[in-house]
DNA sequence: CGCGAGTTTGAAATTCTTCAAGATCGGTGG
DNA sequence: CCACCGATCTTGAAGAATTTCAAACTCGCG
């Protein structure tokens, strides 16, 4: 664990008209002008621990957040205790909006590693895009795109079998990965077993013979949570023609 | 078949300041007088017949639909040919959303029977959710619901067993009904069971089955697509504590 | 009255889960 | 530096839930 290094309070404030995710964030499709004015949008930054909560299912919501680094998960816990995960969020991607509804946050956000997010004011943000027409439409737009992500996670869970279930998940992560100018063929899993299961539908052994049956038909190699993509095309057409139906 | 009966244009145009949609629609929480204002809003209302579609993923996206009358299903259909029923929309819900993120929508939306929508063009709503702080307020909070709806949809299919989806999917009918004044406990399923299994990611006999067996055990009463929720508190209690686990 | 779409039911097949036992990894402390 | 620990992951075998296949039934409608 780094030790904690003091920090000024104006590098605790962000600054998006400096900020590298520009064109994956809220400030899309800005002009440079209105995005200095953003910078007054994002009040602060704050550090979340691996494993511990951005905020929690009921908490009142009052901030959307952007992630600058790390990874989180979403999950909504029924009384049983049954956990569901309702996704993974990465650097560039955008955390809370489940709050807007009902004025409550309706899941738990989880960092997955040390994690950093901008902290974005939901009542400033909503004056600011009555008064930038870009800033609204980006708005809505990544709103949709949830929307849209949630619709393929349905086919996901409620049309496909284990393997493609996988299979979907790595091409996605793959298809981030390589969004943010990473590696979408290598890459690091930080989510366990367990929460691939839970966000798939599946148990976490059905996730591991999975990996295991990728790895022997040389689709994939994995080390524990370390993931090299060596066949892409065939983890495609697993999901386009399914075996045996 | 009804006849088509002739209408005048005057009828054609919505008045949400008439509407008794009213509180379960975009105006809730305007005054009066920005209702008005709507009336610009929402330039044409729509019908659809049975089986027929209000738009087709992949068409360009101009606007969203509140629903008058009627029932509409979304899916999202593979290439195989695998479809998901990602939602059933009644009376006073919204439709369409999908769409803003790509400006092309990305799933099916067909009328379960014949049905009327009032078209809201969307450019005309970011206009005036620019104006009107109050619609812009209630706009976001219909995309935030439908979020959390989502969220709600993947916790049934990844970590519900059958029965339990059933009782969950039945549950949510009812509150929706009573929500809008009809009785909350004897209803009439627009959908088949094909399209209640492919939305709870079940296949049509594993509904039926479910159906059967809630009536064997005294919880509903089942005719075909009429159905009479005999037992509510029982199958509340499905949910939150499964047989079993 | 009969047709067809939609539904129900049974029995066999399949997929996934459960239970159980080891294996592996990263980190910790001797 | 190495042994050990807990957490995580893998694998096998048995069991359970759901699907598949097949056949019969029901109901509204022409």
């Amino acid at each position: 664990m780094k030790a904690t290094v003091p920090i000024t309070t104006a590098q605790l404030r962000s600054a998006c008209s400096q900020c590298n995710l520009l064109e994956l964030c809220l400030p899309f499709g800005m002009d440079e002008q209105e995005i200095q004015r953003l910078d007054e949008l994002v009040g602060t930054r704050r550090k979340v621990k691996r494993q511990q909560p951005l905020y929690r299912a009921g908490d009142p919501f009052e901030a959307i957040y952007a992630i600058r680094v790390g990874w989180f998960k979403t999950d909504v816990v029924l009384e049983d205790g049954r956990e569901q995960v309702t996704g993974f969020q990465m650097t560039g991607e955008m955390l809370g909006l489940d709050g807007i509804s009902t004025e409550t946050h309706s899941c738990n956000a989880i960092a997955l590693e040390d994690s950093e997010v901008c902290v974005i004011s939901y009542s400033r943000l909503e004056e600011l895009s009555r008064e930038f027409e870009g800033l609204q439409h980006q708005f809505h737009k990544v709103m949709s795109r949830e929307i849209v992500r949630d619709h393929g996670v349905m086919m996901l869970l409620g049309s496909m079998r284990a393997e493609e279930r996988l299979a979907a998940f790595l091409l996605n992560l793959s298809q981030r990965f390589t969004a943010r100018g990473f590696s979408g063929v290598d890459f690091h899993l930080r989510m366990t077993r367990d929460e691939i299961g839970s966000y798939l539908g599946l148990k976490l052994e059905t996730v591991s013979r999975a990996f295991s049956r990728f790895q022997e038909e040389g689709m994939v190699e994995v080390q524990q949570k370390h993931v090299r993509l060596v066949d892409l095309p065939q983890l495609r057409k697993l999901i386009q023609h399914p075996v045996g139906r």
